[in-house]
DNA sequence: TCGTTTCGACAACCTTGTTGTCCATCAAAT
DNA sequence: ATTTGATGGACAACAAGGTTGTCGAAACGA
């Protein structure tokens, strides 16, 4: 009985979710509510170097007023500053905050907690073995977050 | 040099995108245009049983509202047809059209041949091993799909 | 210096969800 | 048989997150 093409579709969604409603639930219960994926992302392309709107739009394939959006909320609930760039009165720098670099590590320290229990489910061996043909198959196209927008309601 | 749980999560959504954009592309350059991963979802819990818009919600975790938004846009398309119940007036039978089924057909294909280049990539048997893998996580939790919302966008 | 590009902001709008309310209808208990 | 409660579907108001278009200010390049 093999599985159909929309099967494995639901199936790597259903992982997805799977460590991202963790997250979410967990991270809200920790104090961090109104957290969802999305922000996660950004703060990601944030450390990464995206460091102004435009920036962040290009790198998470949104355009600029989306990522001004997000950057509006994460400012607001102190995850994330921005300042005046000395070197061009155009932009803002940004910065994630002491508190953005908590929520981080905190979510990080969650999905950690998750990947240890599959790894105990179908063994440690097996996993890396499926994470290393999962990124055989998806390569590079993980590494840049092509639409954070598909998960934004997670 | 192991991946950390947040690569995890970026690579099964990277890998249901590929699949997913893949469809959706190829599904408007066929003539369905419009049709997103949500009628898909929807479509196929039709098939399997929601014949109502209250119960297509609860099959696939949505406000009954939100549910009958989504089959007015199927219906308006001519994916799925409603009927008024015989046995129960306050009820709409759904059913999805000959349309419906083209385009879950075509849909289905597409998802094929992809899983198919991927098999070609990593191998048959390590692909089944990659689904086996998934299916004993995920379970059941893939079967009834928790939020098809968090795919709308794609 | 003067176009061109880029940044951030504002506005209008779309999509897809959400709640809340409402009425008609069914079903079950008295 | 009638009342009472649950359910189905519709309508309205709203939220989140995305889009495009426009704009002025600032930077940059010829």
């Amino acid at each position: 009985m093999s599985r159909s093409g929309a099967d494995l579709a639901l199936l790597l969604l259903g992982g997805y979710r799977s460590l991202v409603d963790a997250a979410t639930t967990e991270l809200a219960a920790r104090g961090f509510d109104d957290f969802k994926p999305v922000h996660e992302f950004a703060l990601r392309a944030i450390v990464a170097g995206a460091d102004s709107a435009s920036d962040l739009g290009r790198r998470t394939a949104v355009s600029k007023q989306a990522a001004a959006k997000t950057i509006a909320v994460l400012v607001e609930r102190g995850y994330v500053a921005a300042s005046p760039d000395p070197d061009d009165a155009r932009r803002k720098r940004l910065e994630v905050t002491a508190r953005g670099f908590e929520v981080m590590d905190a979510g990080e320290g969650i999905l950690e907690k998750v990947r240890e229990t599959w790894a105990k489910q179908i063994g440690r061996a097996e996993l890396a073995e499926l994470e290393a043909r999962l990124a055989a198959l998806v390569g590079d196209a993980a590494i840049r977050i092509d639409a954070p927008g598909s998960a934004a309601s997670a």
